[in-house]
DNA sequence: CGATTCATTGAGCGGTATCAAGACGAGTGG
DNA sequence: CCACTCGTCTTGATACCGCTCAATGAATCG
């Protein structure tokens, strides 16, 4: 963990160009660099900011897995979601200062943090980074949109389905041209973000496997027939 | 529906310090007043914008309401959404310039039109446009997880009463000081958007007054104890 | 290797969907 | 004012899906 020192520590970064720092050119780099945290590490099972606090960081995952989860009242936590490297995390959160959620590591991470406020007044020179903050706003809107219509299928093979094909979808730039996946989550964590049982997404999963359209081990899933899988997703009657 | 001629067209708007015009003074407010089209109308079930089709402009509810769905296969189509007047449609589909989804007048409704494109092109003059579409893209970030949280409840009778919490929270402004809720979208509307049949939602209701909560007359809800609302919301034995 | 955690599979029960019928309100016309 | 219609909401009976509890199997780690 240290500030950033030149735009080479960024530019050799997988995920620079959807990131702030691609707004900037050398000159005005070090404006940005000085309001960064770079390479942050977190152990599995620590916590990137927690539920009700200030928040005052976006954060880049640069590799590992977070997940972020609110606890309503005693003893029912509810998963919000899964970020994946690349994905920012606290976007929901910033604008009002106050952490929505707690964000945990499911892995070993390394992320990225950059102070918000200091970020805000950048903008002023930059009026790219405000069309790069709508644009990133606008995808995490979207991908929110077609997480609740995940969520709210009525069968839950449909929705474990569908969440394989987002997550397949969203890790695209990470996985190789191959239709491998691997699930950073447990079985108990995905079915609680689907609000389902744990066991109800291994049969799930089960089904999927008999129906011939998924291979799996574990958290590694194969996916064989990309059209029934998206049919299944998409069908009230699985 | 016509374009705005003074920036008093605006002022006397109720949702003006939400929107976009509150931005501007009176010598650049001709400049945002060109790009808009004011209290366009729209008849019950006519659409706002169709999915699939291209997405230009952001639209603000002066009065009225509507629901956003797709359809993901034939006969079944999902419900994504209720906006309330004061809020904006088309947050997650303009920066992609392609609708996510369908929006249709669920009553008789006035809306504005926003031309985003050129509203884009105004951010480099007026920093505090970018500041204000930030704010207002991570308020419906926020809605639309708490909204997911919602969902994903186990049971029908949380479901329900978290629903009711929220639209009771969001149409805060619109209501006077008391306890009372319309709400604009039918049972099965409901239903469908909380992943529910129309049946189990009236059941859930019928619960809810049996417990003292609450009372109903069709669309009309009185809340009685709201406490009492909160637990069932977030408590997943109800 | 034992201990722990996670994933899977089975048996029984409860909640929700489905199908069906009835109640209620708003609107229409006699 | 009443009878009629239509759409929406409610209520009831039954079947099915998914939750719960419990046992087993598989992988990881000290």
């Amino acid at each position: 963990m240290s500030n950033i020192k030149t735009i080479n520590d960024c530019k050799n970064c997988s995920f620079f160009n959807r990131c702030a720092a691609s707004v900037f050119d050398e000159e005005s780099f070090h404006r940005f660099g000085k309001m960064v945290d770079i390479d942050k590490e977190y152990a599995t099972n620590m916590d990137l900011f927690q539920q009700g606090g200030s928040a005052r960081y976006l954060y880049v995952i640069k590799s590992g897995g977070f997940k972020t989860h609110s606890s309503l009242s005693i003893g029912s936590a509810h998963i919000h979601g899964f970020y994946l490297p690349g994905e920012l995390l606290g976007l929901e959160s910033v604008p009002r200062g106050v952490s929505l959620t707690t964000a945990t590591a499911t892995e070993k991470s390394l992320v990225c943090r950059i102070n918000y406020m200091q970020l805000v007044t950048l903008r002023k020179d930059f009026p790219a980074l405000s069309d790069l903050a709508l644009s990133i706003y606008g995808q995490a809107l979207a991908w929110s949109q077609i997480m609740l219509e995940c969520i709210s299928r009525p069968s839950a093979a449909s929705r474990v389905a569908c969440f394989v094909l987002i997550m397949f979808e969203r890790s695209g730039s990470l996985r190789s041209k191959s239709n491998d996946l691997y699930l950073t989550m447990s079985r108990n964590d995905m079915a609680n973000h689907l609000g389902l049982a744990g066991e109800t997404v291994s049969r799930a999963f089960a089904k999927l496997v008999s129906l011939g359209y998924i291979t799996k081990n574990r958290r590694h899933v194969h996916i064989l027939d990309m059209e029934g899988l998206q049919l299944c997703s998409s069908n009230t009657a699985f």
